[in-house]
DNA sequence: GCACAGCCGTACCGTACGGTACGGTTCGAT
DNA sequence: ATCGAACCGTACCGTACGGTACGGCTGTGC
């Protein structure tokens, strides 16, 4: 299964949403745990039919990465009414779903998994997680960025660069240290912050870019 | 090998360091071409004497990654007259070697490497990258952060909190994308932007931490 | 009841790779 | 000259896993 296009939507039966789940499951419970077998056993079902569903391993671990991305679901952000109150409140929703994304074990394993993938040819995953990731908070966050210059909340001249300094203010090197299996920073640890994380997060992009900062 | 304590300095001959370099090759190649036989072969060598040298694969690979990782080497920054106009440049010392290490190519297969070990149960190779990476650049800038609060230049409560914000600053979304394969960033399309970025994120931390801001 | 499709479970095949064994060569020490 | 250590190259073994084949079970349409 190379070409992977994989329109919206793919619509799974739910007895192959059983099957995607094991495969997640074993995907979180070890790496390279997603063997044929090893997810025909868990989802009672014979490889025979994982084959002729996926087509081979790599579509497997396609569908299960693409099924669980497209879950991340970013909670609405309204966009009408813009005061510098509601502005801050709606950043700090978006820097509190990503920071609670990042920390998850799914999101851990999805990018993990996406990252191995990568790192032979196949860019496939990486793409996948991507565009469910980091594009689709960027694809939410710009409008509303571009909507408070208009509104005279924020100052600044590239909405890319304003969205890259959110990403990093509120991501820091928190991801990385997970990806990588930091053990001094259990999600637990990390969870009990995200409150503070965000507030600071939030007050230092305003510092930045609101419209009566110094720059 | 599950020790692998590996202190400091772990000497290699040249003989092992042309090992060493060859299955860094391999690595930098195809993230999974680092097999036994190839290393062999690529550096001309018996699949007995790698067993001899390093135990066993994980060693092999623990030994590049350390043996690679240890090679980074941040520049020395002055520290002892702190000026304002010198702390600016100490800092956009660090975000400039920060983000050209980021995006090399060996460090992204580094990355990557540990990324994939740390997916399985292994935190080895994470440990060491994290040690190597993101730590290592921690020791060297929370002093010179702390150096420079003393001298009034900047003002913080939290010299880890700070230095996590100019990690953020400096990486942004650029690490993520790169390891998942981001076709949209090219590390030449990155290059050409550093002192461009380098400036902005310390003119950003200036302000959020600068000893004149607002906060 | 019957045919057929879909699927489960298991057995099976081929291959790739980690790890071992061993003969042959080089080279330094004695 | 001889011995032995280190090492190269290759052959070999065992296993794990991707992928296929097949027999048997179940349900649905007719």
């Amino acid at each position: 299964m190379a070409l992977a296009i994989k329109v919206n939507e793919e619509t799974f039966t739910p007895r192959q949403q059983a099957v995607l789940t094991a495969a997640l499951d074993l995907l979180v419970e070890n790496g390279d745990g997603l063997t044929m077998t090893a997810v025909a056993r868990r989802a009672s079902c014979s490889k025979e039919t994982l084959y002729k569903w996926f087509g081979d391993r790599d579509g497997l671990l396609t569908a299960t990465v693409q099924w669980q991305a497209a879950k991340v679901r970013m909670p609405y952000v309204d966009r009408s009414h813009l005061s510098i109150k509601a502005l801050r409140g709606s950043l700090e929703q978006f820097a509190r779903d990503l920071l609670t994304t990042i920390i998850g074990e799914v999101s851990i394993t999805l990018n993990r998994t996406a990252i191995t993938h990568a790192a032979q040819e196949k860019d496939d995953l990486g793409n996948i997680v991507l565009e469910n990731g980091p594009m689709a908070i960027r694809r939410r966050l710009k409008p509303i960025l571009e909507a408070a210059r208009d509104a005279r909340l924020l100052r600044f001249t590239s909405s890319e660069e304003a969205y890259r300094t959110f990403f990093g203010l509120v991501v820091r090197d928190v991801q990385i240290r997970l990806l990588l299996g930091d053990k001094g920073l259990t999600q637990s640890n990390v969870e009990s912050n995200i409150e503070a994380d965000v507030k600071i997060a939030t007050d230092q992009f305003l510092a930045l870019y609101g419209a009566k900062a110094n720059n």
